[in-house]
DNA sequence: CATTTCACCGAAAGCGCTTTCGATAAATTT
DNA sequence: AAATTTATCGAAAGCGCTTTCGGTGAAATG
């Protein structure tokens, strides 16, 4: 503990030097910035940071909102392994992520006027839903933003490549010989959800398989529980599919469970790849074909483009898709005769 | 955007009687303060809370700080349900969570130094590492604070009855008429990891149970890779257990890989129960039975015990040990013949 | 030697807010 | 009617820091 001026006390010089000193101006002789930086050693000085933003205007934070749609809040392993990454990027670069809420001492407010109270400099929106009002809000707001998971035409985005991801899985069925393919999707009101079904599509009729009545089923909102559910309408289907694309691996868990519970093996008589290929993915039986989508790199692209409208002053929007690749495990298998 | 000076402006008051009206002062007439209200919605004024912080020195922040004692950072969906729940009941409160790091604007400094630089009001650490060094720092400074998944005489701390989750997993094992039981322990550096030793070895010898040489087998840090490497230290032993308890799901989930692909069938064959009960725990194959943590609870306790310090400007140290409950599914079943 | 330049330092204002304390006018009491 | 209380407001200091701008003495220049 201890303020600047204890330091300018025990030093003998003016707060104004210390400040110096310790910001590293030039007008300060390299005599007296190392007598302060040693005293502010000494005494464990730490300059106070919210005294700092309060006369730079510059917090060093970035606020992270979180779509809680559908209570995922921070648990989903997806939207996680980003804002993990998001994480090492930016606090290499002496930002620190503040989750705020709605909530500011009990009284109800919205995301962007808790930003904006909180002087964040940027935010990160990790949200896959469109129609989301506080993503909106804060996209027409003048603070630097990115959004992930998400596309808009109005600020800067990375995503998945999530058509290629669709086409990768559909060819890779293709090519062990799978005709009859069905889909488990993500909700239609997320972006990641459509273009999934998007790529699935293309590529079926690229390959020319026609899309039998009941082979595109509503997956909802990724979770384990509807991943089961929409299995078992595609099981009770009259022409069962030899092949289920689904639009998330937690999906995926949920409708290998139906699979077995219903007596068949996979892949011998379905053959299922996942999308995300989390943690757990390649350790489950069978282990999990999936489309990999590259957390990593969409976390690091997102910090590099808030960051940088953050040093630019300037809001920019950009268009980040990364791609994806495909994970062949041993959820996938030749068709069945 | 504006401050308390352009309200004060636009509505003749001084500022003092801006700030005492949105604080609702009782020196300030309703009338008065209901013109104040208003103007600040017409407005859109917001306070800025680095200014507020400042004069009150109470930022209605709190520091949280993962283990990244082995890298998985914010990844581990133990850990992120526990914060989840923290975040949720803290935020209720009024505060908002800061993840902060070790770097300052690339001056490379501690935990505890970061935290008093954000002159945070409270600290949560998730950490079940004894021995980590910054978690010391913190413990001993004087910032409210509360550890979680790791004991501590010096200050508050909540963390699962992992004695008793030990020896739930081995009664139940015996029980099915297991005799010969293994654990795959996590590392004897965390608490968690010794408690669940703990527990397995007093059930062990409660029951007469010898526990043969090469039973105890140390999985490290908790990962799917070491998992499978203990199984399959366990598989090669002369006599192999018929049944395992495993310290944790994911590296339970890589003990299964490792059945499997010796060719073995769980439960028939080995029987298998986890600890944590992630997410993905009831719909893998088989559905793992496993002793299951009550991240809710033990966020939500975290989070009071905590702002009860913050509140009454007073650190106390309190034990806080929540009940696990054995959550029996599919991965085991009667010993083998 | 007079003048300009340069290196180094500090006074002071400002960032946006809270809070103490005193001031004033109105209401109440004697 | 005078004295006291009450209700309502504002001046000013303070929170801990940054930054502009001006000042001083020493060094460099003519």
């Amino acid at each position: 503990m201890g303020t600047i001026y204890d330091l300018a006390k025990m030093t003998g010089f003016s707060i104004t030097t210390v400040s110096k000193a310790l910001n590293n101006y030039s007008d300060v002789s390299e005599k007296t910035k190392a007598k302060i930086v040693q005293a502010a050693a000494e005494m464990g000085y730490l300059p106070n940071a919210h005294a700092q933003s309060l006369s730079t205007k510059r917090s060093w934070t970035i606020g992270v909102m979180f779509s809680e749609a559908h209570g995922v809040g921070m648990m989903h392993p997806f939207f996680n392994a980003i804002i993990e990454s998001f994480r090492k990027a930016t606090e290499q670069q002496g930002y620190d992520l503040i989750f705020a809420s709605r909530n500011l001492r009990n009284r109800d407010m919205s995301y962007l006027e808790h930003f904006r109270h909180r002087a964040v400099d940027g935010i990160v929106v990790i949200c896959s839903d469109q129609m989301d009002q506080h993503v909106q809000e804060l996209i027409q707001s003048t603070i630097p933003i990115v959004v992930v998971d998400m596309d808009s035409a109005d600020c800067s985005v990375v995503y998945s490549d999530n058509i290629t991801g669709g086409t990768l899985a559909i060819n890779h069925l293709h090519e062990l010989g799978h005709r009859l393919i069905a889909h488990i999707a993500g909700d239609t009101s997320t972006d990641a959800g459509r273009a999934r079904i998007e790529g699935y599509q293309q590529a079926m009729e690229q390959l020319d398989l026609p899309i039998p009545d009941g082979y595109l089923v509503n997956g909802g909102f990724f979770s384990g529980e509807e991943g089961k559910r929409a299995m078992n309408e595609l099981l009770a289907l009259p022409e069962r599919p030899t092949a289920v694309f689904v639009a998330g691996d937690e999906m995926a868990i949920g409708a290998i469970e139906a699979i077995h519970e219903a007596g068949l093996q996979i892949p011998e008589d379905i053959s299922v790849v996942g999308y995300d290929d989390i943690y757990v993915a390649k350790y489950i039986t069978p282990k999990l074909t999936t489309v990999r989508q590259d957390t990593e790199t969409i976390g690091q692209h997102a910090a590099s483009v808030l960051i940088e409208q953050i040093v630019n002053k300037k809001r920019v929007t950009t268009r980040d898709v990364i791609p994806v690749n495909l994970m062949v495990r041993q959820s996938t298998g030749p068709v069945p005769e």
